[in-house]
RNA sequence: GGGGAGGUUCCCGAGUGGCCAAAGGGAACAGACUGUAAAUCUGUCGGCUCAGCCUUCGGAGGUUCGAAUCCUCCCCUCCCCA
């Protein structure tokens, strides 16, 4: 087992915040003594189906705890997902039902062992534990802690400001999760940096409860594709675990350059000294920001499909956008009928584009190609009786065949 | 319970009778360039039988030659007072 000082110096890395470092070394100081592991908890909230690179930040930390001998603890909110965290929420948010959260977490299961090591991971639900809980038991919760406090949080705040609406059952969202610390006696709990307030409250409650208080630790939240915003699903900025691999490798090669090292830090498994090295080549000029990427989008498609895949998608990449050759496989489709039909029609018909308008405009831009010919005129017709290629834009095309 | 503010195109947000398919920003898309779907610059961004026409501004009616803008009712949200 590594010392106090090793663990701390893995456990840190990339992190946001640890509240705080001596506690944390107090518990690490214990758990060498007497050999025993870190209870880390982190709890996943089933609210979305869509899981996502930002997803999996919280589960490679978790790993590193594994490594060092610790035992993770997924908590499924499958309780807390039916309210939702209202976390950066601007608005209230819908509740979910019992199926609806017992499907998302079973998609999420099936994620996580790609990350984290089975051997050291215990899985637990909240409804456990929460749907025991009576009405008398959540006064008495919701006794610990007061309305002053709770909306000292800044998306309540701000919600108060902006005048938004806030629904009181967000208000017992903090307390059941912390509540979960309490019923998984957790000695450190992990989450993204907009779950400060929560993960403090969990402290609290413990205090309350005689126990004493997790160190929590936060990780900062992975922006988008956009590179500013969070990556979130609604943002359309994500990038998904199910994304088929082309696109998922397409995604991450147009994260801007910048970003690229932050997604190294948190979502690759390559190993610090590595990594530096990496991108002291990059910024050296001795090596090529685009190769750094590509290494990354291998490894992300790698994990989340297949060796084989990444290795396709990778080359596909190249062949349509350094080379701008066609891809594979084209799509194919029937073609309408021998009569000849306008081209802004037939684009928007096949749903090359998502209308007539916008078939002409792209025609206007001169971003359509038929059998690699550059089309001006958005009326130009379209002969439905052989093979045509159509090509809009840089990544859209298709091959009509005739019936 | 009383008083006040507000709901606009994918998102944020201007617009308070015609000049509004609706400013500005973001996202997205396209073109140029390139090391990539990075960065940067330019353009597009409701629909159609496209130099014209049709449908949009919480919902339903109404006033007017003409409404996102005025009136009535309804739905939703917030603020202040109690």
């Amino acid at each position: 087992m590594l010392s106090v000082e090793e663990q701390i110096s893995i456990i840190r890395r990339g992190s946001t915040e640890i509240i705080d470092e001596k506690d944390l070394a107090g518990l690490l100081e214990k758990s060498i003594k007497s050999s025993r592991p870190l209870r880390v908890k982190a709890g996943f909230d089933p609210t979305a189906p869509d899981l996502h690179l930002g997803h999996t930040v919280l589960l490679h930390k978790m790993r590193q705890f594994q490594e060092l001998g610790h035992e993770a603890i997924f908590l499924v909110g499958d309780f807390t997902g039916m309210i939702g965290d209202p976390t950066g929420r601007s608005e209230t948010r819908k509740n979910l039902t019992v199926e609806e959260v017992r499907e998302n977490a079973k998609t999420y299961l099936e994620q996580v062992y790609k990350i984290l090591d089975k051997d050291r991971t215990t899985v637990a639900y909240n409804s456990e534990w929460m749907n025991a809980f009576n009405a008398t038991d959540m006064i008495g919760l919701a006794a610990k802690y007061t309305v002053a406090r709770m909306l000292e949080r800044d998306d309540f705040q701000k919600r108060m400001n902006d005048n938004l609406p806030i629904s009181i059952h967000e208000l017992l969202y903090p307390l059941i999760q912390g509540y979960d610390s309490v019923a998984l006696k957790a000695d450190v709990e992990l989450g993204g940096s907009d779950q400060k307030f929560n993960l403090l409250v969990g402290r609290d409650l413990q205090r309350a409860h005689g126990q004493p208080p997790q160190v929590i630790l936060t990780m900062p939240l992975l922006e988008g594709t956009d590179g500013v915003r969070k990556m979130s699903k609604s943002y359309g900025n994500s990038i998904g675990l199910f994304d088929p691999p082309p696109e998922m490798f397409g995604k991450i090669m147009s994260i801007p350059d910048t970003l690229m090292w932050r997604y190294y830090e948190l979502l690759s498994a390559a190993a610090a000294e590595e990594l530096a090295q990496l991108r002291n080549l990059c910024e050296s000029g001795k090596r090529n920001p685009k190769d750094a990427k590509v290494l990354l989008a291998r490894e992300m498609v790698e994990r989340y499909h297949s060796r084989e895949e990444a290795e396709r998608a990778a080359q596909e990449f190249e062949n349509i956008f350094r080379k701008k050759n066609l891809p594979d496989a084209v799509p194919e489709e029937k073609s309408w009928g021998p009569d000849p039909r306008p081209i802004c029609n037939v684009l928007a018909e096949y749903r090359l584009t998502e209308s007539t308008s916008a078939a002409r405009r792209l025609i206007d831009q001169g971003a359509v190609t038929l059998n690699g010919e550059k089309i001006s005129d958005v009326n130009y017709p379209v002969n439905g009786n052989r093979e045509q290629l159509f090509k809009v834009g840089k990544k859209r095309f298709l091959k009509i065949l005739p019936r």
